[in-house]
DNA sequence: TCTGGGGTCCTAGGACCC
DNA sequence: TCTGGGGTCCTAGGACCC
């Protein structure tokens, strides 16, 4: 049977990229555990960015600390993150993203896009897609097909690794219906708790939860953007508007928590230069600067502090010693983080651009 | 067991104005 | 003497994502 061409929504995802992109370098860590993370020392404080599947049957996983993988892990090969190399890889699967038929691409990070197209045979779509990118580029991804953007990044996770996926509002309910909240894309572990609270525990609660109900609990645009994840709802506009970049900052975590008042002062000037010399790159004027402390051992809280409506060296030196002095005295510091707000152009200001209440 | 670094967006509440 | 109600702008804080 052969069905009439319609617009789908494809999206593209490349399986365990980073450790994909290092095998690539390295034929001889084929077939074996790989972990990246860090500067590749299980030493230090830092987590893991991606694992190889072989590396993952020893119950390592994206975000877990270093340490804790590599003794999960004993005979993993660790390696240091390799950023420009992961741009480079990623562009060369985006070109070849671009390159399909009648495709609208929308990049969502280093390692997945959505792909907007109209055809009678989306399955086929999605496997000249997985075909073109391997051939360019030797990497392997999983495709979810969707009526909405929503349900397409849904679908990827049944689709992996290397295949097809497809969730419509056919057998969304179906197949998500009896899924935690926590598996839709946007509802994290606090919010899930928190509907859960409410007597909310799997999909199918949510869509049926009273609208009302959740608008008070999460406001009035939150509330109701949650019951429409659950149902899937929402935009199938694949839109390739080029990303502007709100901000750009820079954030370390120290090895040794910092005490010592002077040592604190130069992390801060460090930081503001790095930051001072990315955003000369970007061209853009500063219209805001903001802080970020993380006190030690682990307070989850952090203070963002708006210090400037310019960059000034010298005064957010002085706001970050401030900061840094209100909190708590003699408190050690894990992180430092400093940030600055660009002026958006014109048109990206009069909505041309893509937000994230956009799906 | 100890939790990175880069981002975006939404909400509550205070300040200020009429 | 007792002080409304609405609007806008801004900041701090919290949540999410890869």
């Amino acid at each position: 049977m052969s069905a009439e061409a319609r617009p789908w929504v494809l999206h593209v995802d490349l399986d365990q990229f980073i450790a994909a992109v290092e095998v690539l370098r390295r034929p001889d860590l084929a077939g074996k555990p790989v972990i990246v993370g860090g500067r590749g020392d299980p030493t230090e404080r830092a987590v893991v960015s991606t694992a190889s599947y072989e590396a993952r049957e020893f119950g390592v996983g994206s975000g877990m600390p270093l340490r804790i993988a590599a003794r999960k892990a004993p005979d993993a090969i660790i390696l240091p993150v390799d950023a420009p190399a992961y741009t480079e890889a990623s562009e060369e699967v985006m070109a070849t993203l671009r390159s399909m038929p009648g495709a609208v691409v929308q990049v969502l990070g280093w390692d997945e896009a959505f792909v907007g197209v109209t055809t009678d045979d989306p399955e086929a779509y999605a496997r000249d897609i997985q075909r073109k990118v391997l051939e360019r580029t030797q990497l392997h991804c999983s495709v979810g097909i969707g009526d909405t953007l929503v349900r397409a990044k849904n679908a990827t996770d049944f689709g992996k690794p290397r295949g097809v996926f497809r969730l419509t509002a056919d057998n969304w309910l179906e197949i998500m219906g009896g899924k935690p909240t926590v598996a839709l894309w946007g509802i994290g572990s606090k919010i899930s708790k928190r509907l859960a609270a409410l007597g909310i525990n799997t999909v199918d609660d949510l869509v049926r939860a009273d609208v009302d109900a959740l608008a008070a609990e999460f406001g009035p645009k939150m509330g109701p953007w949650y019951r429409q994840l659950g149902r899937g709802d929402g935009t199938n506009i694949v839109d390739d508007t080029p990303w502007v970049p709100r901000g750009h900052g820079r954030e370390t975590t120290f090895q040794q928590n910092l005490v010592d008042r002077a040592e604190i002062e130069n992390a801060a000037r460090e930081l503001i230069d790095q930051v001072l010399a990315d955003v000369a790159t970007e061209g853009r004027p500063v219209v805001g600067v903001g802080i970020k402390v993380r006190y030690a051992p682990f307070i989850t809280k952090t203070f963002v502090h708006k210090v400037a409506k310019t960059f000034d060296r010298a005064t957010v030196i002085a706001e970050t010693m401030k900061l840094v002095d209100r909190i708590e005295h003699d408190r050690p510091i894990r992180l430092l983080g400093v940030r600055a707000e660009m002026a958006m152009p014109d048109d990206a200001r009069e909505g041309h651009t893509p937000t994230r209440s956009g799906w």
